[in-house]
DNA sequence: AACTATTTATAAGA
DNA sequence: TTCTTATAAATAGTT
């Protein structure tokens, strides 16, 4: 994008590196930060310079993305490393862990994802159970949005009639 | 950049909103790829569209880098990814346990209970949830039925010409 | 760091 | 989603 295209392999020359390395930096960060903000998404961007330098943006707090990816790519074994392991801990370690993989799987499947694996049956049932879960979301948003009105309604009505009172007295 | 410059704030037409994603999620994508080889950086990459789905990319390991991330921004006493002590076997499963309650929660409320507690807002947030997933629920479904029925069409024409060939044979 | 010639990304439209 | 194209933006090499 410039003078000369650029072949995309690391650069030798150190000084260039860092320079390019600066530049493109700063343009990544801007772009990171305009999709956030243009496509309402959540963007965590991690970057160590060659020399071992962090910088780092998140649309909202890294740690609540980075624990969002973590739970999402069901990668919570990997990323939180037992590597040392308690025998005992670790099984109830492991088996919440799988519990939890299965609850994630379950949540994704729900929003329509990582369906590949499904049955037509079993399809068929996770449709069933939206459809159900649907209507009782639905139902419950309408009974509060009645409630609300109603509650709207008694105290204008109680307004009022306090009103009509104050008339009363005033006139007298 | 392009036909005309866009303001970058969010985008209000949901289906523009979409498109401006795609299109520039993987320019982003791009870019962190070619800092990372061109500058030999270690870079991560978490997007999240508003919709919920997941993307990312990480020069190297995501996990390794994100360690990387806590230990350098001394996130020292978050419970995220603890570094190595005594208790990190406790905080872990605490932790876990924690994510496992809130994972069930959510699905038993996407199967519409415990509806209680959410404001109108979270409820509309539910609803719209729930629609979007059922819809990729159907379109998928749909998907096997036309796989099935086309396979099975493609075996009748098969078995239709074996029997035809079979006739002849017989008739000479 | 500033300057530009170029390359790239992308907004709008199909 | 993909393609096309006019234009905006990023950036490689130079100063």
């Amino acid at each position: 994008m410039a003078r000369e295209r650029r072949e995309i392999k690391r650069i030798e020359s150190a000084a260039a590196r860092q320079v390019t390395f600066s530049k493109r930096r700063r343009g990544l960060f801007k772009k990171a930060e305009e999709l956030s903000v243009l496509c309402d998404a959540d963007v965590a961007l991690i970057v160590f310079s060659a020399t071992g330098k962090l910088s780092h943006f998140a649309s909202s707090h890294m740690n609540e993305i980075i624990d969002k990816y973590n739970t999402h790519s069901n990668n919570l074994g990997k990323a939180e490393q037992p590597s040392l392991d308690l025998n005992l801990e670790h099984s109830k370690y492991a088996n919440l862990n799988e519990k939890l993989a299965e609850a994630s799987l379950r949540l994704r499947q729900m929003r329509g994802e990582e369906l590949e694996g499904l049955s037509i049956e079993e399809l068929q049932q996770l449709e069933k159970s939206l459809e159900a879960g649907l209507h009782r979301v639905m139902l419950t948003k309408d009974q509060q949005f009645m409630a609300q009105i109603n509650e709207l309604q008694r105290k204008s009505t109680q307004l009022a009639q306090e009103n009509m009172q104050l008339r009363n007295q005033a006139a007298l």
